[in-house]
DNA sequence: GGTCGCCTGGTA
DNA sequence: TACCAGGCGACC
């Protein structure tokens, strides 16, 4: 379940598994994802040829030949699964794509707070995302500008995906420990140089997006992420947790700077 | 800006 | 039984 690096990971499976395929029927198991998709709309996806996929902050943008755009987000929980022809669907199968070679495309996501939307041809879905953690475009002067008006605290802010594209709340805590930022400082009152640090914390912990999934990564990498209590990799002061938005903080109240 | 609701599960 | 969960949009 995904932050930027997750997606990606996604994305390129995806890719490797259905580009060129051609949808063979489309069904859904969930209430939540019927009531975006109506049935017609569903049933119309059957015989759409899948020409790319392509991911664009934590959407995956799956393009059909028939220059539609089936949009996923795996909010929480999802992740896709590929099934060889005879194999069932697990428990929670959200939405099962049967390919024209006979294998599923899954949508796996216990939490069912996933989405799956289908834009018409010519009409591409506007997102309205800031640049990637790899985009030349983040840079401290685009920061300080997209700050200065905001009067609340950084760390909600760098989960506004309308300032930078892909960031989630685990590695926003990971990138302020980085860069020696406490997530209470107003976002506003970032120096420059502090923004440039921070923009090299979350190309850090972001890594290049090369598909690592968090699990993989492993929690012992993580250095602030469900801490609360243990030491500071790097101070070794007790970690602390927080709520800022309703989402929880962790950060080391000694050395990321107030 | 903050809080809640969406859903359902895993865990203390 | 209660709390927590990697996201996000609606609402105040």
């Amino acid at each position: 379940m995904p932050e930027l690096p997750e997606v990606e990971h996604a994305v390129r499976l995806l890719r490797r598994a259905v580009r060129g395929r051609t949808i063979a029927h489309a069904e859904l198991r969930h209430p939540s994802l019927a009531r975006r998709l109506p049935p017609a709309v569903l049933a119309s996806l059957a015989g759409a040829r899948i020409a790319d996929v392509t991911r664009r902050g934590k959407h995956q943008l799956i393009a059909l030949a028939d220059g539609r755009t089936l949009r996923a987000h795996f909010r929480m929980t999802g992740d896709w699964l590929v099934l060889r022809a005879g194999e069932e669907p697990p428990r929670f199968a959200r939405a099962v794509f049967e390919l024209d070679d006979g294998r599923r495309l899954v949508l796996e996501d216990s939490r069912a707070l996933a989405t799956l939307d289908v834009h018409p041809a010519g009409a591409p879905p506007a997102l309205d995302l800031g640049p990637e953690p790899a985009d030349p475009a983040l840079t401290p002067e685009y920061l300080r500008a997209r700050f200065a008006r905001r009067r609340g605290p950084i760390k909600p802010a760098l989960l506004d995906q309308r300032v930078i594209a892909g960031l989630g709340n685990i590695y926003a805590a990971e990138a302020l420990w980085r860069a020696r930022i406490g997530p209470r400082v107003r976002a506003s009152s970032l120096s420059r140089p502090r923004l440039a640090a921070l923009i090299a914390a979350i190309r850090a912990v972001i890594g290049r997006a090369t598909g690592a999934r968090y699990t993989e990564i492993g929690a012992a990498r993580l250095a602030v992420y469900d801490r609360e209590g243990l030491k500071c990799r790097r101070c070794g002061t007790p970690i602390r947790r927080i709520v800022q938005a309703g989402r929880s903080t962790y950060y080391c109240p000694a050395c990321q700077r107030r």
